[in-house]
RNA sequence: GGAGAUGUGUCCGAGCUGGCUGAAGGAGCACGAUUGGAAAUCGUGUAUAUGUGCACAAACGCAUAUCCUGGGUUCGAAUCCCAGCAUCUCCGCCA
């Protein structure tokens, strides 16, 4: 959510921005506002009848305790009653459909975020390492996965269905060695706390951080206990201080928690659906950050050099890429994406997304903090992934294959093996 | 899953035979007085949200709401009723 005081006096502003991130007919403005201004006229008015009863029901209080019993002026206040009772209904409604709306205007961009309609008007920032050559035709991880015995898609559709996968022998230890590795350089380097928390959360959980309502097909939801899977560990992290006020001295927290991450998938048929690129359950490092608003964009820039790291040390090319106006997701004001290449699919591959919501998500949330003898606040999170395990598999797979169809353990890995 | 108990401010803790209680008392914290300095002592202050006033913002004023949450009864609810949630105890079950 965006503080509602900007979105009353800049509805061009915010229509601007509705265009720019190309979801125009998404949200009606219009709508929002003249909700906002009925009810807040209501809450006027409700209040000043509250007001009235208060006072009334202090005077008959007075009067019974001097024996008297004044039943005209009991009627009178019972009728102001009836009619606070149907302003609340009315106001209530509004409410509802005012949050509705608010919950759906999506965060003001970053100035430095460029127009574009979708992942072609991206930017790439910058690159690191160079693809491997190879001296043979360099094939995809799913066919060397398969024919090595490692990865059986065959069976992750009987025991689930399509987009399940199973591993076995070597690919099970080598992204578990994966997890570790990049759960130590994070605490031990990076300054990250290592946390563990639930993969069900519930509904305040997923509006949070901005799963709920929109996107709730995307997502699986246990209806009978009012629970969802985690798509991301975001979720359980960022949602760690909801509805708190942290101390500014605690500030910055870095959070880092590896998790299985559930998705739907749902309107991705057909697209990438070979491999480890593109399922309903992986598994994830996620860093998340809770920081004072003014140094949110330096710890973007620091959360993302932090994932890029893992790529340095496993020595596999990648680019980093800033996400367009169109491309960048609701919540965000700014996104990096980092891109490894696959030699296999001959393409680079998201592998890792760095976002910083600046209150968006902090407003959804209610978490504040507060330095000494201020007024609590609204903090600042950012969040990435650091990375994803099961591409981050597969980028192993693609890019240290040999010509007999095996494939070399990168030296970092090794005495996590 | 079954039975019972409990749920008040930063914390402890009164109130719960309905009105003068945003809420006694204590602790903590902040500021001030006292002191050579400190302890002790004394004084003052110590929630959040929303709306509104001041051209805006801050500060401030006013109003409303908040004693787990949501409903209800009542002229009026922390106090009564209902539902839910959480914690504790006992029983059942279990990696």
């Amino acid at each position: 959510m965006i503080d509602p005081k900007i979105i009353r006096d800049n509805i061009e502003m915010i229509k601007e921005l509705l265009q720019r991130r190309n979801m125009a007919g998404a949200v009606d403005i219009d709508e929002l506002k003249a909700i906002d201004e009925e009810r807040r006229t209501l809450i006027l008015k409700a209040d000043e009848l509250r007001e009235k009863r208060n006072s009334a029901s202090k005077t008959i209080g007075q009067l019974k305790a001097k024996g008297q019993d004044p039943v005209d002026m009991m009627k009178e206040v019972q009728l102001i009653g009836d009619e606070i009772k149907s302003i609340e209904q009315r106001l209530n409604d509004l409410n509802e459909r005012f949050r509705e709306l608010h919950l759906s205007v999506p965060n003001i961009l970053d100035k430095s975020v460029p127009t574009g309609k979708d992942d072609k008007d991206n930017v790439v920032v910058r690159e690191w390492g160079k693809k491997p050559q190879f001296n043979f035709e360099p094939k995809p991880h799913y066919d060397i996965g398969t024919s090595m015995g490692i990865l059986d898609f065959e069976r992750g559709v009987k025991l689930a269905g399509a987009r399940f996968y199973v591993y076995r022998g070597l690919a099970a230890t080598l992204e578990r060695a994966i997890i570790n590795f990049m759960l130590d350089l994070h605490t031990k380097e990076h300054g990250y706390t290592e946390t563990f928390g639930p993969f069900i959360v519930n509904d305040e959980s997923m509006t949070g951080t901005g799963q709920y309502p929109k996107f709730k097909d995307e997502y699986y939801r246990i209806d009978r206990d009012g629970l969802s899977l985690i798509p991301t560990a975001e979720v359980t992290l960022t949602n760690l201080f909801r509805d708190e006020i942290l101390e500014a001295e605690k500030l910055p927290i870095y959070l880092t928690m590896q998790s299985s991450c559930f998705r739907r998938e749902a309107g991705a048929a057909g697209r990438d659906t070979r491999g480890l690129v593109r399922v309903h359950q992986f598994q994830k490092v996620e860093l998340v950050k809770f920081v004072e608003p003014e140094t949110s964009f330096d710890e973007l820039e620091k959360l993302t050099a932090n994932a890029e790291e893992v790529l340095k040390r496993l020595n596999l090319h990648y680019r980093v890429v800033l996400l367009c106006s169109g491309d960048t997701s609701a919540s965000s004001s700014k996104t990096y994406d980092i891109e490894v290449w696959m030699p296999g699919l001959n393409r680079y591959m998201e592998i890792s997304s760095c976002s910083n919501f600046l209150d968006y998500q902090a407003r959804r949330a209610m978490i504040r903090y507060k330095k000494k003898g201020e007024k609590p606040q609204y903090l600042h999170t950012l969040n990435g992934s650091g990375l994803a395990a099961g591409r981050t598999l597969a980028a192993i797979i693609e890019n240290y294959q040999r010509e007999d169809g095996t494939f070399d353990i990168p030296e970092v890995l090794k005495k996590y093996m």
